[in-house]
RNA sequence: GGAGAGAUGGCAGAGUUGGUUGAAUGCACCGGUCUUGAAAACCGGCAAGGAUUCACGUCCUUCCAGGGUUCGAAUCCCUGUCUCUCCGCCA
């Protein structure tokens, strides 16, 4: 969330941040309860102070023997307007925080300014040797690829779970997991990270700290009996790993990643890209999160960039980078960028990965703080996170990419000896 | 699912006949004295959030969380969460 003394402070400067985003303007609203809020305090606080003397007294009255009824009849009924008082400023209160909840980060400045996906920028893009974007035969598509090779049943999933729940078969189970394990041996052995295997499930406390909810409430699966929800990305529970503490600057960065299934509801979407992988309900993802200083923040997310791309790079695999402008950003991003991998067969770019910069808005939210080694000081630090990358998509764009004339699946090279097979089909 | 024990500051650990305890003591940490330097010893400092103030400061809140009793609660009552021990069940 926005600090409060942000909004309070530069209230044109945070609407115009939101306006940007195309996100709802509740500044005013805010602006009003905070006052409210402030006031109330003040006059609740000056009732507790003349309480807490006076109680003190008591004390020493009924030490020294004396009558102090007289004063215990009087602070009853101050105690009584504090409690009403109390009352009113605890609606206030959560009024103001709800309101704050609803607010989105500011894009930074150097997000570029734009209304939708149409006004993202391209920063690169990277294509194999030998690449070109004419296919030199008829490319069958990833659904017909993995029903002719026996390695992807989708209607099976849709008959045990629902559509968009994919099932992965033999060969194609095998390839998924060879993936999963070279991207995360990679970022583990070559990037520093430090694996996490989190649970999958999340409270109500993790989807608010990260910035999931209140707004993406229907995009989520609920458990409602237990209070917990499957989580969307690993960044929740990844980045909820610190809620609530004080890390030491020395020990920034901290840098995980990890795997995990990842849950989608996709309410609203049915129809657009539904096609296979393309829109799913359930997918694995391998996820980067760091948490860092803030003046470093935007060097570390240009490294979550490159580490994503150097993945796709080793598999030969084309994609782009796309800046996002502040009208695709999502709710808690100040910058982000999408890379996406080229599908020969749907002749479209897919988005495989997602690396954005939260500043101190998920920080905030769940209060990560480090202490600065100089002064001693707490501030709230930086936190990132970057697919590295989601397999569904890059799945679709791995075997259309490999696939030969013959309708087979060459296993690229640097999966070879996680797969221990070099070609299916 | 049943029975019991516990949750105090960065850590350890006092405090449960309610009253100047935001909290003893030790450790850690920071500053100083001493020392050629270090250690030891000694002295001093050392929570977070909020309101107010140009500032110094003043005040409020916080002893797992949320309610309650009371003029006043770390201390009493209720609920929840988590941890530990035991029984049952299950992978």
């Amino acid at each position: 969330m926005l600090d409060i003394k942000l909004i309070r402070e530069n209230p044109e400067l945070v609407k115009q941040g939101i306006s940007n985003k195309n996100e709802k303007d509740t500044v005013d609203e805010i602006l009003a309860a905070d006052k409210e809020r402030r006031e109330l305090v003040a006059k609740v606080e000056e009732l507790k102070a003349k309480k807490n003397k006076v109680s003190q007294e008591v004390g020493k009255l009924k030490k020294a023997g004396e009558d102090a009824s007289d004063i215990i009849a009087e602070m009853g009924k101050v105690a009584n307007e504090v409690k009403e008082l109390d009352e009113k400023l605890r609606e206030v209160e959560d009024k103001l925080n709800e309101l704050l909840m609803w607010v989105p980060n500011l894009p930074n400045k150097n997000t570029p300014i734009g209304k939708s996906a149409d006004d993202n920028i391209e920063t690169k893009q990277w294509l194999p040797e030998g690449f070109n974007f004419e296919n030199d035969f008829e490319k069958m598509d990833h659904v017909e690829l993995g029903k002719k090779l026996n390695i992807l049943d989708f209607e099976r999933g849709a008959k045990i779970s629902g559509s968009g729940f994919p099932v992965y078969v033999g060969k194609g189970a095998t390839l998924e997991r060879a993936l999963i394990n070279y991207m995360l041996d990679l970022h583990i052995n070559e990037h520093g990270f430090t694996e996490i295997l989190p649970p999958f499930m999340v409270n109500a406390e993790s989807m608010r700290g990260t910035g999931q909810l209140p707004k993406m409430a229907d995009d989520m699966y609920t458990c409602e009996k237990d209070g917990v929800y499957p989580i969307p990305t690993a960044e929740v529970p990844i980045t909820n790993l610190h809620r609530k503490e004080v890390l030491e600057e020395k020990d920034l960065p901290i840098n995980y990643v990890g795997y995990s299934a990842c849950f989608r509801r996709e309410a609203g979407s049915y129809g657009k890209d539904s096609k296979g992988f393309l829109r799913v309900h359930q997918f694995n993802k391998i996820e980067m999160v760091k948490f860092v200083k803030p003046e470093t923040s935007y060097q570390e997310l240009d490294k979550l960039v490159d580490y994503a791309t150097e993945i796709l790079e080793k598999l030969k695999i084309p994609y782009r980078i796309l800046q996002l402008c502040s009208g695709d950003l999502s709710f808690a991003a100040a910058m982000c960028f999408d890379i996406e991998t080229w599908s020969p067969a749907e002749n479209k770019w897919l988005e495989a990965s997602s690396c954005s910069n939260f500043e101190d808005f998920q920080a905030r939210r769940a209060s990560i703080r480090y202490r600065k080694t100089e002064d001693k000081k707490l501030d709230f630090l930086h936190t990132l996170n970057g697919s590295g990358l989601a397999t569904s998509r890059l799945m679709v764009s791995l075997l259309e990419n490999y696939q030969t004339p013959e309708g087979k699946i060459i296993v690229p090279e640097v999966l070879q000896k996680y797969t221990g097979f070099k070609i299916i089909g």
